[in-house]
DNA sequence: ACGCTTGTTCGGTTTCAATTCGGAAAATTT
DNA sequence: AAATTTTCCGAATTGAAACCGAACAAGCGT
């Protein structure tokens, strides 16, 4: 940012500069947006992103940073209720805030993701990372029984990376050749009938 | 394209020119790629791309169809080995060829298919659904005991959509949380859990 | 009310990449 | 070997978008 906004004015400023990015790339996808059309969106002039920001990355930027604390803001304060459910439950819990919090805004942050798996999206997303890590370390926590399953780290990435992309790529598919619901239930059964499997498992031996 | 190439040369200039978009888009990435680049690393002068092209679009979309193709081509000869394994040395065999294939001259399809996730490559990519599909169905046909198993369509959607991101981004990251083979064996198991345990649920009814 | 700081605008400049075009060179045909 | 067709080229054109900066406007302390 070139320079701090001050007053109450150019603070509203910065943020309908931001808002009107998530417009544009939602509408148009990243390469095809203009400072033009952020300007216009936001109502303002072009010259005003440049006070702010010292080009149109920079705007990319600090979209991309408020796309991961807006994620993680959504589930922090989910992993408490989320945690106590059996493992089922708690899958399709989590599916369904996130389909939620991809779809409002008229599909604001879904648009976005869907250009965001090409972006350089890998500094940034760490934190978020951090937190799903965090919410199965303390799934495992208060279900002292799973915690012989091997793997964990595997099937977490396995599950955090596949299944993000898989609910991304249904919800964009305008003609998706199974319902969300049956995604979210295979999911849900994935993790579970692993757990169960492996725990079998290791009972046996 | 503009025109059909007819002499020998021509033909060669034409594959120069696809050769070239995928060396320049490994390297910076679709948006980022100009047509002067295209040419020189073809070493040919720009004019002659809009002899057999009408534009830079289509020059990505022949890529496109070529990349498709090459997969298809790679797995279409795998699948009556593969239909005859259990089901994770399947799996584990069917990765591991499709590592292969994506790190092959210099991780050329690796680098594209990063970014194909986010262009809109759907159209093309339709046929290959298909051929992972078939090899889906044939997998069960040879396996008559799992065609019990429930939610078939969803799990192949998890599995093909998940599976294939999870393998991208992780061949991808250069300082990736699990090795290739943790992967590689934890989507086998992933797999093959569950079709035990599905089975196991229809056995017990 | 007044001067100073901060904020905004708008037209202009610059940069840069896609595409065109006309002619030269190579291949093919007659 | 002349005529014709195909191929190749790269300077010139075009258009669009990023970015700048001088001038105007709004807030704010005194």
């Amino acid at each position: 940012m070139a320079r701090k906004p001050v007053q109450q004015r150019a603070k509203a400023t910065v943020d309908a500069i931001v808002e009107a990015g998530f417009i544009a790339m939602a509408e148009r996808g990243p390469a095809a947006t203009t400072t033009r059309q952020i300007a216009d969106i936001a109502g303002v002039g072009v010259g005003s992103l440049y006070e702010y920001f010292e080009n149109k990355e920079e705007i990319f930027q600090v979209m991309s940073e408020r796309f991961v604390a807006d994620t993680i803001a959504m589930i922090q304060p989910l992993i408490p209720t989320i945690v106590r459910k059996p493992i089922k439950e708690a899958v399709l819990d989590l599916l369904g805030h996130f389909r939620d919090f991809l779809q409002a805004n008229n599909e604001r942050y879904l648009k976005c993701a869907r250009y965001a798996m090409a972006l350089d999206f890998e500094q940034h997303v760490e934190p978020l990372q951090k937190t799903l890590s965090e919410l199965v370390t303390q799934y495992l926590m208060h279900h002292p029984e799973t915690l012989k399953i091997r793997n964990i780290p595997t099937m977490s990435y396995i599950m955090i990376n596949g299944g993000i992309y898989s609910v991304v790529r249904h919800l964009c598919d305008p003609a998706p050749p199974i319902t969300f619901d049956e995604l979210a239930g295979g999911l849900a059964d994935m993790v579970s009938h692993y757990t169960e499997r492996e725990m079998a498992l290791v009972e046996s031996q």
